[in-house]
RNA sequence: GCUCCCAUAGUGUAGUCCGGCCAAUCAUCAAGCCCUCUCGAGGCUUAGACUCGGGUUCGAAUCCCGAUGGGAGCACCA
């Protein structure tokens, strides 16, 4: 309005007038008025939602660098899936760089075997990487850095006692060290490097009375002698993640890191380093953590289970670990969906697994064959049945999924829950078969054929003949309730499936008609189902 | 305890930077109807939210102050 020459001031009053007058017309009148006059103010369209993210700051195409630096300390998990996602499709979206970092900088931690797991995880989830290295690989460099900030009297070696520091920490205050000149601190900084000096740290000079705890006089490096997985023993002195992660995001070229907002505090002094060595800084960025209700990802919580047996492994399926998730048949599209609805919000939030279900439901649904599955069977005995020879498509939908031909006789298996509230007397049909009246009901269930036109309403149920296999579904429930691990939840379905599934291949997902999407296992024809969900 | 971050339907999220087009988005969940030889999918409909209190302004979900609630950090782990 102000842009066209109107003042609000002004043109309130008169709004107001006008709109009290119009108010003073019945709603109806109003509406009809409406019509006539701009039609398409009535209508409300839906805006569709548009799950892109977010513009970057300072971003440029072509020019934007991410990386993601898991610790090869363990299989990958939703969470680390929802890292690597936003920063892969940060570098996508611009036509940049991404860099897949390896940030094994504790001995202690890294292990051999999971930097090659991580890869596999990740190529599973369809991620691919224009660079990968390690930053263990880069010590050398960071010795150098070190000794220049040590050379500009911003670090120093500090030999008191973890308890001491952390003492000092807490209350702000200075330790002796703090005092010793450049001079000696590069020599003792020599002395740590070969050896002849155990039992000290190298700080960052920051500020042992800041507000931010994180900046009072951090650790850069620090001692740990323990073979390392893939330099052995040729370094003893490491630098922490304070120092590794932000000298690597500047050296490497990252224009825009991610991190979970854990690291918040800690901006400070990823800044101030960066300062201090007169690197180039990059565009820093935090988004909350992603938890999904029941399904811890800590290998606190975890690990006790799998070594008690309660969990069989980290690929069980109760885990969301990306291992657990494929065997369950989530697909990496789906969860792909979901990172990327949840957003890089920095709102802490607790996410049902719901949301993951729908989307990979979303994904399968078109495209899973459809077989009939009886759990808890009773026998069925059609006294008078004709011998039957149906095809059945495998999919209501989708004809190219083809059918399959099942043979039928007198006898068949049903689901005990499905005719319990059916008396004698009572028809119902066989699905895509044909209609039965119940005769009897004891242990068996006895019938007679009634008519084969499908009848409105009636209800259809599920079901196989005698020639079928038994097969188990591993159902997984919640796997913590009320933070305390729910020893229900793994249930095991017993049932029969109809022969064709027999045919069926590792990793293929299908659908039990009125049971749920199930992933199937079959090693050396021995059938096993993996729930997936509804 | 100190410091920092966050706050929109049951859940998650858009909008918040840059106040008006917000009578607040979309998804999920729930309920109902239609469709379907599955309780799946699809279609339609309904229900449901700006934490609270002040202030600024003609006008606040949006800006300011305060309170409350939640989370994180205070490691020689990342």
């Amino acid at each position: 309005m102000q842009k066209d020459g109107f003042s609000p001031k002004e043109i309130i009053p008169i709004v107001n007038s006008v709109t009290a007058e119009i108010n003073k017309i019945s709603l109806d009148k109003q509406i009809r008025e409406l019509e006539k006059l701009a039609p398409e103010l009535l209508k409300k369209e839906k805006k569709e939602r548009d799950f892109s993210l977010p513009a970057l700051p300072g971003a440029e195409k072509g020019k934007v660098v991410t990386r993601f630096p898991p610790e090869p300390n363990g299989y990958l998990h939703i969470g680390h899936a929802k890292a690597v996602i936003v920063d892969y499709e940060y570098a996508k979206k611009y036509d940049g760089k991404f860099i897949l970092r390896f940030d094994d900088t504790n001995p202690e931690n890294a292990q051999l075997d999971f930097y090659d797991a991580q890869k596999e995880d990740l190529r599973w989830l369809g991620i691919e990487w224009d660079e990968e290295y390690r930053t263990s690989d880069n010590l050398e460099k960071h010795y150098k850095l070190a000794e220049q900030l040590i050379k500009q009297d911003n670090a120093y070696v500090c030999q008191c006692s973890p308890e001491d520091i952390k003492h000092g920490r807490y209350h702000g205050k200075e330790c002796t060290c703090c005092g010793t000149g450049c001079g000696d601190n590069l020599t003792l900084w020599k002395q740590i490097l070969n050896s002849s000096l155990d039992d000290a740290i190298l700080r960052l000079r920051g500020d042992m009375t800041c507000d931010n705890t994180a900046m009072r006089d951090p650790t850069l490096f620090r001692i740990i002698d323990k073979p390392h997985p893939i330099h052995g023993d040729k370094y003893r002195v490491w630098p922490t993640y304070d120092f590794a992660g932000a000298v690597e995001d500047s050296l490497s070229g990252v224009t825009h890191p991610f991190r979970t907002k854990e690291y918040e505090l800690r901006d400070e002094c990823y800044f101030k380093l960066l300062d201090s060595l007169k690197l180039r800084k990059p565009h820093l960025m935090e988004f909350a953590r992603l938890s999904i209700e029941g399904m811890p990802v800590s290998k606190r919580k975890i690990k006790p289970l799998i070594e008690n047996g309660s969990v069989s492994g980290y690929d069980d399926i109760r885990l969301p670990t990306l291992r657990g998730l494929k065997k369950r048949g989530i697909l990496p599209d789906a969860i792909k969906q979901f990172v990327l609805e949840q957003g890089i919000s920095k709102v802490e939030s607790s996410v049902t697994f719901g949301l993951v279900e729908a989307a990979n439901r979303k994904i399968i649904d078109p495209n899973a064959k459809r077989y009939f599955f009886v759990r808890d069977p009773i026998k069925l005995i059609v006294e008078n049945a004709p011998d039957m020879t149906k095809k059945i498509n495998l999919h209501p939908g989708n004809k190219e999924l083809g059918s399959r031909t099942i043979k039928t006789g007198k006898t068949f298996f049903i689901q005990e829950s499905d005719i319990k509230e059916l008396k004698v007397g009572d028809v119902f049909r066989l699905k895509d078969l044909y209609n039965i009246k119940i005769t009897e009901k004891k242990k068996d269930i006895l019938a007679e054929y009634d008519s084969d036109k499908l009848i409105p309403n009636s209800a259809k149920i599920q079901w196989t003949t005698d020639k079928h296999i038994k097969m188990n579904v591993l159902v997984p429930h919640p796997l913590f309730v009320k933070d305390k691990y729910n020893k229900d939840s793994l249930e095991t379905v017993n049932g029969f499936a109809e022969e064709a599934v027999s045919n069926l291949k590792t990793g293929e997902i299908i659908q039990f008609e009125r049971f749920g999407f199930v992933r199937i296992e079959n090693v050396e024809n021995k059938i096993i189902g993996f729930f997936t969900h509804k």
